[in-house]
DNA sequence: CAAGAATGAGACGTCAGTGTCTCAATTGGT
DNA sequence: ACCAATTGAGACACTGACGTCTCATTCTTG
């Protein structure tokens, strides 16, 4: 069977995520490849990471341009936005958590590429009025990012049902789990 | 100088939460204290983990105690839990995002039990009306401790402040993003 | 069906991190 | 000021993971 690259790195991105300190070994197991062919892919386990980093800010790239952040609301465009990066929840998680990766690197700057996309989202809700202007949109960010990371957890471990994916990150995101008395 | 156990435990869980391959060195040198020195208290990293662990559970359960989940309305006591939680919001994000330590464990229990207290006051909170029932007590319960360990990291980099830190997550969590007509 | 490419399993040397130890320096209590 | 306890720095051997290699097997392509 030919390997696939891009879930290879899914996968070990989904290990990793929970498990940081994980052998090359166990990443090719749960691969579900041998340790010699993840070897011949990338060169090391920085090499791993790094394709991880690459992959991840390549996906959200296309996620973000797929989502159209510019059109219609904001509050619309966060819908797309978190629709179109479910597929790809579990490498945000390794990539907001493992931050470590953000030393000096160049990577840092496709990173804050996405980062400045996202806020410009929130800060252009505020502008037209959808968006509490209390709440910053870096953490904004930051909060999105840890909302979907922590309900792809949660659906690897069963607590959450994967079609309430996008329903449980949205709404709590937006609507907050307070009740409101009219609704 | 005497070396102050816990202190160099939330050190410990301020870099492993960010790095978790960190070194014992390097971990020794973010306490401040030298590597012998480490291995003296910790007998290895296994030992380390094992002891961030349980300070974890023992804060959060004091915490909680102090939060006096049973008193007043669920959001009041959600209130007081954040704020209870801040001073260890760095160990509850390493606890959290590293829960390989999850397994076959006896440690499973005592978060479970922790767990268990905050999907009560969330459940508590729909039954009194307050808290919306569309979003589970356990996506609730997730998603706080992303939120909590969202922010915390947000403060360490400089994105939030840290004055901020329980408006921040309480607003969020409670109110969501979205600017609400009235109010 | 044959030739080429890719994979899995295992063996092997290498090395960074670990854990232990010693010793001088510092600290804290009396 | 003294003594006991603790610490930091460094040296040391050891171990587990890493990275490379080989070879038989499987998959792919024409």
């Amino acid at each position: 069977m030919a390997m696939d690259r891009d879930q290879v790195l899914r996968d070990a991105a989904a290990l990793l995520s929970r498990k940081s300190t994980a052998t090359m070994d166990e990443v090719a197991r749960a691969a579900g490849i041998g340790r010699a062919t993840l070897h011949r892919h990338f060169a090391g386990r920085d090499a791993l990471v790094r394709a991880l980093e690459d992959l991840g800010i390549r996906e959200f790239e296309v996620a973000f341009d797929n989502a159209r952040l510019d059109e219609g609301t904001a509050v619309e465009a966060l819908r797309r936005l978190v629709a179109e990066a479910e597929p790809n929840a579990e490498l945000l998680a390794f990539l907001v958590t493992e931050n470590q990766l953000f030393e000096g690197d160049e990577v840092n700057e496709g990173w804050a590429r996405l980062d400045a996309r996202v806020t410009a989202l929130f800060r252009r809700g505020q502008e037209e009025g959808d968006i509490r202007i209390d709440l910053s949109p870096a953490w904004l960010t930051e909060a999105l990012y840890g909302l979907i990371g922590s309900c792809a957890w949660a659906v690897m471990d069963g607590r959450v049902a994967a079609k309430d994916f996008q329903y449980m990150i949205i709404e709590l995101l937006l609507g907050g789990a307070r009740r409101s008395v009219e609704k």
